[in-house]
DNA sequence: AAGTTGGGTGAAAGCACTTTCAGTTTAACA
DNA sequence: TGTTAAACTGAAAGTGCTTTCACCCAACTT
């Protein structure tokens, strides 16, 4: 029965279902892009034919790849989930493939990094929260790498960064705008991980330089390096809330470290917000579900406009480069 | 200043040494049919412009792409993202990239599934609660794209499933052992995707008959359909906490869900669990920070597991089918 | 009824090579 | 020195696929 001497090509899958080759191509590349009927007859004929589309051909003739990467660390933590929704939700209207590269270790990074550009497997690339060197930076825009970084900029590529110092201030002026003398502060200072960048020092300076401009000093005491981790912001917490003078307002680096504060002074009795202040920062979704007072750093904007300049980049590579600055609004719900 | 613009193709290198293409091709192919003079230009123009032929490089690298897919609708739902961590975790150990296809539609499903197995640029596949029908299945088993379905089964495919009727069970038996009389019920019983898989109505049906044969009747106006959304789940909150006699504790069908719902029972000066018991479904990150009762899934262990599978599979291909029942466990907390 | 969309489609022009074939050197031999 | 086979080379014709562009036709506008 097996006619087929030679394996088939779409000329023969064409013959076979009466459309032209244009239209294998497409029912194979973009589906959604052919009528549902013939498609399901093209899809017919390569059954019937065990077509299988020859990779060298494919990789000849193809200069784009449809598909843009997303180096990241963390990448399940809330924000950064909503970052990538951003994303996705602009890829997925351009119908583009999303690629996530998740970065755990320094080793990581540098291998993504220098393999990308030369395997030339992706037609953009974003990079989230992560340091990137000169010389790296360089290679990508030697290989014709359109990537756009996020919270971290370098002069040769385009970048989205937030004021976190600003963010600081907002969360101080708020909470010294509701009458409050003695604060906390809650963040990763330290983090572990050399490869990833860390906003929370300058979160801490803003709020800090705000405080001391209204006379108030932020003692050392009050000020706890915690980890992401529920655990380690719960002791940190804890600490701070034990204190014998403790104080009526902590300002968390983070929605996750702020919403474990809550559960801690629940644990304690203590009432949000007479008793404690809390704000965060981020404005995760969650944070609206638990009616946290927080700092928001537009995530899904950022992702959604870090995924619309490459696209802008890949259709036009001569576009200047862009530095921009994502604004911070203080969100005021309960805590605070 | 910007030098390399493109990776250089033969037509570089044959323009650099004074050549033709065809001895370009030659020198690369069949070495010993060119004059050694001339094989030497090529060969220093070729390394003066770092050529590698791209097709070859491309081609080898779609062979084995070293890269799976994971095809799933709502991706950046808690409890997606969550299996994604799974998922994520042991592919970036055995060094694999991930691929997301979020599916919004069942056009987008479609699309996916028929090009996904022919056009093999993927080594494995991992589908997330989305039907599949016979025909696919077929396609994708005689393409030898190994793959395996979360929360949906197939004969032909491996698979990883819940008894989701018995989490409604567990629920109703735990509400049951705390003394509760009357019950409330709010989920995504209708929901409007087509594409997706509906587990929702299994869960209420479990809860329904563990209610019954405690002889108590759960009547169809204590049982709220809500959309996903946080509004929507809030109404339906509302509507159920309003009622003259309202039920004393609620079944969320998902932990999203139940925490919509403690916040309006907080709106509504509620205690929790005094007055109004949650018990939720699923056991996201979220539901430790805020003390919540539900059904743990064990969502990123799916996760792993599904990969697991795939690469086990990708190994040894011979590997017997698994349809594999993950074990669902009651986590008390504070709200039930 | 005429005009405007816009989805669906095919002809034809790439893509980055390989191969064929005809031609040009070169080397070797008489 | 002329002849000829061998060695080398390039123009052009594939290769199997993607993509651009123009076209058709049906569905809306006005």
């Amino acid at each position: 029965m097996t006619s087929a001497k030679k394996t088939p090509t779409i000329y023969d899958v064409a013959k076979l279902s009466g459309v032209s080759i244009t239209t294998i191509s497409r029912v194979l590349n973009s589906p959604d892009k052919v009528n549902p009927k013939t498609r399901q007859q093209v899809m017919d004929a390569i059954d019937q034919l065990g077509f299988v589309p020859k990779a060298e051909a494919r990789a000849r003739a193809m200069r784009y790849t449809n598909r843009i990467g997303v180096i990241t660390p963390f990448f399940t933590a809330p924000s950064f989930v909503q970052r990538l929704r951003g994303v996705a939700a602009t890829l997925s209207k351009a119908s583009y493939e999303l690629v996530i590269y998740p970065v755990d270790s320094a080793e990581h990074l540098q291998g993504y990094i220098s393999s990308i550009p030369v395997m030339r497997n992706l037609d953009g690339l974003i990079i989230m929260s992560l340091a990137i060197d000169e010389k790296d930076a360089q290679r990508l825009v030697d290989n014709a790498m359109h990537t756009v970084l996020i919270e971290y900029s370098n002069s040769l590529l385009n970048s989205i960064v937030i004021n976190d110092a600003h963010g600081g201030r907002l969360a101080a002026e708020h909470l010294i705008g509701k009458g409050h003398k003695s604060f906390g502060f809650i963040g990763d200072i330290e983090p572990p991980e050399r490869y990833a960048i860390h906003p929370v020092r300058s979160r801490l300076q803003g709020f800090k330089e705000a405080l001391n401009e209204a006379g108030i000093d932020l003692s050392k005491k009050y000020i706890k390096q915690a980890y992401y981790s529920q655990e380690n912001s719960r002791e940190a917490a804890l600490e701070l809330l034990n204190m014998s003078k403790r104080p009526t307002a902590i300002f968390a680096a983070s929605d996750i470290q702020a919403i474990s504060i809550m559960k801690v002074a629940r644990q304690l009795n203590l009432r949000i917000p007479e008793d404690l202040a809390v704000i965060g920062f981020d404005d995760i979704d969650m944070a609206e579900y638990v009616d946290l007072t927080t700092i928001r750093q537009h995530l899904d904007d950022s992702g959604r406009l870090s995924a619309e300049m490459v696209l802008a980049r890949i259709n036009d590579p001569g576009r200047i480069l862009q530095n921009i600055h994502l604004p911070l609004t203080l969100i005021e719900r309960q805590t605070a």
